[in-house]
RNA sequence: GCCCGCUUGGCUCAGUGGUAGAGCACUCGCUUCACACGCGAGGGGUCAGUGGUUCGAAUCCACUAGCGGGCACCA
């Protein structure tokens, strides 16, 4: 835990075993046994053959393995047949003491009451009845053996049959199991059992059979169930009191919540009671004490005990608590408990515990048990179950199977800081452990190491100074406005996270922030200022900025990766005690004692936000187009922006160096229409805007189709060599499977590219040149659609943004004209989102619900006007298979009556009888009366009916038999049932009624 | 048998009604003076299947399949 940089008060390290806690122990165990709840008693319990002790049903683990059922037959005593009983542990028989069969079972109805000879041992035992018996399983009959299964006690138990002992401690066969066997291991008496029976043809016969066998969850031995004189815990009230506090309160509260709320109250709910006593040398010892003549006392201390019986001759009880009987009192017992402490009163109850879903069980439930007993209150608020990590394969890890990952290992290859987050950005789930998550993660940890050292670099002059962000925020460049924006946004989403145990997003949201807005951008946006050789004003503001914009994200990241961000902080100039929590005032510089940030919600920017991205996108689109078209790295080209917006044109203005430098423009011009040479490549932006570079002499396009060309006889060389090669049939045969199919993928990759290359130039460069020349010019483009009026849309789309992806332009224009073609065409969610770029001049003004957004693209793509005009609270949404149109009702319907009249039925929603009137007079085929009342649709309805008997009526809203009827006497034939308000879970329905 | 969860690109996983995301892997290009544990660009997913609700479903509902977990039973 040190080592991993556990972040806790080490001066509060506790042992269960402390005097101070074991005097807790000893508290409890005596305010339980007085009050009843803690007794001594015979019972059949979990037997350890191996330690030497007893189990808790808890430490039991069940493993199914396959075994045998042997059926034996147990004659009657007065020789008239008898019965066959089934079991698995044909030793046992030795001890059986009944039969058992269901009372209600028609076969051994007559023998119930009948005496039996058990064999071997020449014991008579009874035929019994019990309903635990199930007449499906095996014979129907039971063996009974009370002293050696834990249901047979039970039947035992009810029928008063006696225990007979006949397997001991240490799993060998005792005297009562008759001379042959005593003394015999369990497995060798089962032989011999099954040997006799053979010879004495009782044995019917042998099945193998599948069951969960019983072991020691510690040494494997298979378990022992025995009657033992043993300390038991009494669970029913505890029991209950952790369950009112889960309806009362519903505390504590599991993250996540599903599923171990519910894993949690239904263990409870089937609780039984806890074996406390452990056969052990090693625990605490049980407060109890006997007198010579075996009366039990039970005290604190020796002599207290003393001064209740009356003696001081008295033995202590040699056997140990559980483990967790001590560790159930672990969140009071470690305050000072029974003391009224200071740190009691202070931090009980505590707010949240970390741990694993295993000991859900074991532990959480008994502390929130102990803590409501002897606290009266819950100990914790909250219990966040961390996720496991599992192997590669997906097994849980264990030490027998010796696939467990050592911690101390993976620190040694990546570091403590990078496994420590990625661990922390696992989460609640569990996942499969996986070394390259952790090395990304140390990748990071190597980024942020090599930009603050940029950032020392170049840090004379200047020093972290947390108030000089808060001045004159609004003269400062546009990318210091957006860093400090995103840097309050990432600390408040921090704060969200963190405080909803979302530990993935937290990590997600530094990991982003530091990486892609601080290094990808913000060092390289203010790298001239910084580097600046003259030590001006300006490098000094953009150097503080910079260092203190680097300390606050330290701060954030320090609770996921301590060791580099204490490392790096302590290097900060200006990172010194000014900077400290103030609680820890005067003590030495360290990151741990900082406070961890608050955002400043004055500092989030949105219009820097916004103007940013739009640059950034700029860039982005600029680099792409380089890249696709194999423009040079180092080559400078001129770049061409329009925007129509001169607002957009003037954050465009006020970036041009950071575009020339990134970008790496050799020129930039900003205007409001776009004048590109015909040879250019363009993208769209979003508000409208466009960027053009001209190709006319970067790109040759002799040049280019000869080095495709040249590609293409590679790729040919390599296919033809790698046919050769799977043409030998030699190969073939004796080749590995491996090595055959890579072989095969290699060459299918080679040949794709090769037809890919060729069509690249034959559809792609060939058309392209031509296209090019005639890409300004409209009515060449739509004659080279022309086919488009019978093709949908999408397939439309496909061509066009196919083109576009050769030609790099021209996409804007292709897209225009789909926005006419769009009337005839099935729209897609492809196609509007193409034509949102290009339409983004109408776009623009979208301020409306979420949930409207793409019908409303659809209505402004139609000719429906502009979205400002559509509105739900008007009343006037029409609807019609994914269409909503704006505008009036009458002109909407005409509109959408005009597009779409052939392809659908036009229905309205309306809300008046004005909207009505305008709906069918215009052609509306059906009328939505929603969330109206049931007089206003019967009566909407009736005026509906005399105006058309074409129109159809559709009702839907709060349904109840009144509203039904309403709705049908309006002449609905459709009715939605969006939610039943009284069911538990909202059904939907819709029912199709026969109009009156 | 009962209850619960999971199924998203090659891999490991985010994403609880509005244009499918990340890391790794992959492809192309880059010795750009913080970083090749790097920089820039790119390809790749009918979100297990079917049906339903909705203007709209990876997301809500029902069923099916596969995987996993818990509980009970196992004579």
């Amino acid at each position: 835990m040190r080592r991993e940089g556990a972040s806790v008060d080490w001066s509060r390290e506790k042992f269960t075993m402390d005097e101070d806690l074991s005097r807790a122990v000893r508290e409890v165990f005596v305010s339980l046994y007085e009050e009843g709840l803690i007794y001594r008693g015979n019972r059949i319990v979990n037997w350890c053959p191996n330690d030497q002790t007893v189990l808790s049903d808890l430490e039991v683990q069940k493993d199914p393995q396959p075994g045998k059922l042997y059926y034996l037959r147990y004659p009657a005593k007065n020789g008239q047949g008898g019965v066959t009983v089934a079991t698995t542990r044909p030793e046992t028989m030795l001890g059986d003491t009944a039969v058992a069969v269901n009372p209600n079972d028609q076969r051994y109805r007559n023998l119930i009451g009948a005496t039996l000879l058990l064999p071997l041992t020449g014991r008579e035992i009874p035929v019994v009845a019990d309903e635990f018996v199930d007449p499906q399983f095996g014979t129907g009959a039971v063996k009974v053996t009370p002293a050696h299964d834990p249901n047979d006690y039970e039947i035992g138990l009810r029928h008063s049959l006696t225990q007979v002992v006949v397997i001991d401690p240490h799993a060998k066969m005792t005297e009562a199991a008759g001379s042959d066997f005593a003394g015999l291991d369990r497995y060798k008496a089962r032989q011999k059992v099954v040997a006799e029976f053979e010879e004495l043809g009782l044995l019917e016969k042998v099945d193998d059979y599948e069951f969960s066998i019983s072991k020691c969850e510690r040494c494997k031995t298979v378990i022992e169930p025995l009657i033992s004189l043993q300390w038991f815990c009494r669970m029913d009230k505890l029991r209950d009191l952790a369950l009112d506090l889960m309806v009362k309160e519903k505390r504590p509260q599991f993250v996540p919540e599903v599923p171990y709320e519910k894993v949690y109250t239904n263990w409870l709910e089937n609780l039984r009671d806890w074996t406390i006593s452990r056969q052990l040398w090693w625990g605490h010892q049980i407060p109890a004490w006997y007198t010579k003549d075996g009366k039990v006392v039970v005290a604190c201390s020796y002599e207290e005990a003393c001064a209740k019986a009356g003696t001081d001759e008295l033995t202590q009880d040699q056997d140990v608590l559980d483990t967790w009987f001590s560790s159930a009192l672990w969140p009071f017992s470690t305050l000072g408990w029974p003391e009224e402490t200071e740190d009691l009163k202070t931090f009980y109850p505590t707010s949240v515990l970390v741990t694993a879903r295993d000991i859900i069980f074991l532990w959480v439930s008994r502390m929130v048990m102990m803590g409501m007993k002897f606290m009266g209150q819950r100990p914790f608020d909250e219990v966040f179950v961390t996720g496991t990590i599992l192997d590669k394969e997906g097994q849980r890890m264990s030490k027998t199977k010796m696939n467990g990952v050592d911690p101390l290992e993976v620190f040694d290859n990546y570091g403590v800081d990078a496994t420590r987050i990625m661990l922390a950005s696992v989460g609640s789930t569990d996942i499969r452990w996986n070394e390259k998550q952790v090395e990304s993660y140390r990748n990071f940890a190597n980024k942020i190491w090599n930009a603050a050292r940029f950032c020392l670099m170049n840090s004379e002059g200047a020093a972290v100074d947390p108030e000089s962000l808060r001045v004159g925020v609004q003269e400062q460049a546009l990318h210091d406005r957006w860093i400090l924006s995103r840097l309050n946004k990432t600390t408040a989403d921090m704060h969200e996270a963190l405080s909803g145990y979302q530990f993935h997003e937290a990590v997600q949201t530094l990991y982003h922030f530091f990486w892609n807005d601080f290094c990808d951008w913000y060092i390289e946006l203010t790298k001239t200022e910084v580097t600046a050789e003259e030590a001006t004003t300006r490098r000094t503001e953009a150097r503080t900025r910079l260092l203190t914009v680097l300390e606050q994200a330290l701060r954030l990241l320090h609770p996921f990766m301590p060791y580099i961000t204490e490392e790096l902080w302590q290097r900060l100039p200006g990172a010194n005690a000014k900077l400290l929590n103030k609680s820890y005032a005067g003590a030495s510089p360290t990151i741990m004692l900082t406070a961890y940030p608050l955002s400043a919600t004055e500092l989030i920017d949105e219009e820097a936000e916004w103007q940013m991205q739009a640059v950034i996108d700029l860039m982005s689109r600029v680099r792409n187009i380089r890249s696709e078209m194999n423009i040079k790295p180092g080559e400078r080209v001129p770049i061409l922006i329009s925007a129509p917006d001169e607002k957009l044109r003037r954050v465009f203005s006020a970036s041009v160096d950071q575009i020339s430098r990134l970008a790496r423009a050799s020129d930039v011009s900003i205007s409001d229409r776009l004048n590109a040479p015909r040879a250019s490549a363009r993208a769209v932006l979003s508000g409208g805007a466009e960027v053009a570079i001209p190709l006319e002499g970067l790109i040759d396009f002799e040049q280019e189709r000869q080095r495709l060309r040249k590609e293409q006889d590679k790729f040919q060389a390599e296919a033809s060599k790698l046919e050769a090669q799977l043409g030998n049939a030699n190969f073939v045969e004796r080749a590995p499977e491996e090595t055959s199919q890579a072989i095969v993928a290699r060459n299918t990759r080679a040949r794709g590219r090769f037809v890919a290359g060729e069509k690249m130039i034959v559809a792609g460069l060939e058309a392209a040149e031509e296209v090019f020349i005639s890409l300004d010019s409209q009515p060449q483009l739509e004659a080279f659609v022309a086919d488009g009026e019978e093709i949908e849309a999408g397939k439309v789309i496909a061509r066009m943004v196919g083109f576009a992806d050769v030609l790099l332009a021209g996409e804007h224009v292709a897209l225009n004209l789909l926005q006419r073609l769009s009337a005839v065409a099935t729209l897609t969610n492809q196609f509007v989102h193409a034509v949102e770029g290009t339409g983004a001049a109408i776009v623009d003004s979208l301020d409306t619900t979420p949930g409207m957004r793409m019908l409303e693209r659809y209505a402004v793509l139609l000719g429906g006007g502009r979205c400002s005009h559509l509105g739900l609270d008007d009343g006037v949404l029409i609807t019609s298979n994914h269409l909503a149109i704006a505008g009036g009702v009458a002109d909407a319907v005409r509109n959408a009556k005009q597009k779409l009249g052939h392809l659908h039925k036009i229905k309205v929603q309306i809300s008046s009888e004005i909207d009505l009137q305008e709906a069918i007079s215009n052609g509306a085929d059906i009328l939505l009366l929603e969330g109206l009342p049931a007089e206003e649709v019967a009566r909407l309805g009736a005026v509906a009916r005399n105006l058309s008997s074409v129109v159809s009526v559709e009702c839907s809203g709060n349904i109840t038999l009144q509203n039904v009827r309403a709705y049908a006497e309006a002449g609905a034939n459709t009715i939605s049932i969006s939610a039943l308000t009284n069911s538990a879970r909202a059904m939907k329905v819709t029912f199709q009624i026969q109009p009156f």
